[in-house]
This record gives C-alpha cells, sequence and structure tokens, in this order.
DNA sequence: CCCCAGGTCAATT
DNA sequence: AATTGACATGGG
C-alpha cells in the first residue's frame, strides 16, 4: 500500500505503546488489543486480526479511509513540505483512543519520549487490565480513578499526578463528556479540554489531532517551533504567529502538515541545533 | 553537578 | 497581557 509506512507511522511522536520486535515488525498495544504489524516493503500484514477487527478497528485506526495522496498532492506544492513529505512519505494520523491519548500527552509535557512510553506502561500494568499473558489494556476511566495522587506518583509521573487525577475527576462528574466530543466544534472542544488542570494549547491539539481528527489544528511544540522558525520566519516567532501561518497556508490540513514537519525535524535535528 | 526533556501553572511585572 | 521560575524524574 502507498501512503503506509509502519516505522513512520508510529515513530512520528503520535503514539506511544508500541515496540518493535523485529526487523519489520512492530507490536502495537491499542483499542484492547495486542497488534503485530509486519512490513516489507508495501506489503503489510496485521495479525491476529480477523474481517471484522479489520472493519470494525483498524481501518478507522489507521486512517484507511483517507485518501492521502491527495493530500499530500496539495501539501507538496510548499517547497518545505515537499521535502518532508518526500522524506516520510508513509505517514498517517492514526486515530486513537481519546481518553488513553489525553493521558498520554498530560504525561508527555516537559517530559521525554523513553520516559513517556514507560510511565504509560507501568500505568496500564497497574490499573488496566490484561488482554493477553504479559500485556495489559490502558486503564479505563473508572479504572484510573481508583488510583490517588499518591498511587500515581509511584508510577513516576511526577507533579503531573495531580493533572491526571483532575482529568478522572473532570470526566467521572460528568463535566467532561467524552461520548459528546465528536458534537463539538474544534474552537469548542478546545476549550473543554483546557478546563483540565494540566491541559494546555499543545496537549488539547495534540488530543484533538490523535483521537478526535481534528486535522485542522497544529500542535506546535519545541519541534515544530524550530522547524517553522528555520523555514519560515528566519527569527524568533510566537506560538500565535506559528498558528496564524500554518492555518493560513495549511488550511485544514495543517495536522497532517505538522506530521510530517516533526518528523522530518526530528530527524535531522543538527540542522536546527541552533536552540532558540 | 548541571542541563534538558512533545508544557503548563501560578505568581509577578 | 506578557514574562518567569517551579515542577518530578532520569539520562547524558
Amino acid at each position: 500500500m502507498d501512503s503506509f509506512n509502519i516505522e513512520q507511522i508510529l515513530e512520528c511522536g503520535q503514539c506511544f505503546r508500541f515496540q518493535k520486535v523485529r526487523e519489520n515488525t512492530y507490536r502495537i498495544i491499542a483499542m484492547r488489543r495486542v497488534l503485530y504489524v509486519e512490513q516489507i516493503d508495501s506489503t503489510i500484514i496485521l495479525s491476529p486480526c480477523n474481517e471484522q477487527d479489520f472493519k470494525q478497528l483498524w481501518i478507522r485506526y489507521f486512517d484507511l479511509d483517507l485518501d492521502y495522496n491527495r493530500i499530500k498532492k496539495i501539501l507538496s506544492q510548499d517547497s518545505v513540505l515537499d521535502k518532508a513529505i518526500q522524506y516520510a512519505s508513509g505517514i498517517r494520523i492514526l486515530n486513537q483512543e481519546t481518553w488513553e491519548c489525553l493521558i498520554s500527552f498530560i504525561i508527555s509535557q516537559n517530559n521525554n519520549i523513553p520516559r513517556i512510553k514507560q510511565i504509560i506502561e507501568t500505568i496500564s500494568i497497574k490499573y488496566g487490565d490484561c488482554i493477553e499473558q504479559g500485556f495489559y489494556a490502558f486503564p479505563t476511566v473508572t479504572q484510573l480513578s481508583k488510583a490517588s495522587e499518591e498511587d500515581l506518583r509511584q508510577c513516576k509521573v511526577g507533579f503531573r499526578a495531580k493533572y491526571i487525577v483532575s482529568a478522572c475527576n473532570l470526566v467521572t462528574s460528568g463535566s467532561l463528556l467524552l461520548n459528546e466530543l465528536d458534537d463539538m466544534t474544534t474552537p469548542e472542544l478546545r476549550l473543554a479540554l483546557m478546563k483540565i488542570k494540566g491541559v494546555g494549547p499543545k496537549v488539547a491539539d495534540c488530543v484533538m489531532l490523535f483521537s478526535q481528527r481534528r486535522q485542522e489544528v497544529f500542535p506546535t511544540d519545541v519541534w515544530i517551533k524550530r522547524i517553522m522558525q528555520h523555514f519560515y520566519f528566519e527569527h524568533e516567532a510566537s506560538i500565535i504567529e506559528i498558528h496564524q501561518y500554518a492555518y493560513e497556508y495549511f488550511e485544514n490540513r495543517a495536522g497532517i502538515a505538522q506530521q510530517y514537519l516533526f518528523y522530518y525535524a526530528m530527524r535531522n535535528n543538527s540542522i536546527f541545533s541552533n536552540k532558540q
């Protein structure tokens, strides 16, 4: 399949519960399943996977009903994106579970990726269901709500413990209805998510892009800031300026552009060594 | 030891 | 409204 590279999809920073188990094969824990994805060139094998799971879970999860070739063609009119897209043409935006995505990106703040992955594993093992020998689903709202702030600190989340408690409280109390998120406009949703303590613009945008199909948002972290400044501004630019630029030039596909740029920036970080 | 890591909060100006 | 330090933890 074109526009599908499992390494790029998983390593472009949108999800955390995956591991390379051998050459050409990744193991993903998602949707309460353990899934192995083997890819050799354009041949992709999902296992274990029956037809029902494929239709009900993985088409949506891997965003298979979206035509990335068309989007890439449009975005490639920008010369920087053209380069980034050629570099990582197999990226797709996953449609992850919102609750897991929310907690994961709360944990991600001021943290590094190996440690984020580690913490999420610990939380899953401690509070989630065992779905297969040695593998655990990410805990449900109810399950995670049983963890106290102190319990969470035991999982090494540090100062983010109170943020996770806040998320649990808002969802449990009904102030944030996860089932009704689909019906909200993007600005409404952003505000609703930011009512959670520890959720600012960046985390909210990640949750919206990676679990709510809001492809118009442009999560702007230090990497994106760096690459945008380097290629489009040549000077210190504020988050606001960067957002305005992205929304103007990448339009309703800004989030997809962000993923190409993020991957490109991470894999070519020497270009951007002049940290601001 | 000091610095930093997918940011955000809260205090201060 | 904009700026600044603190925040847990672990690795370089």
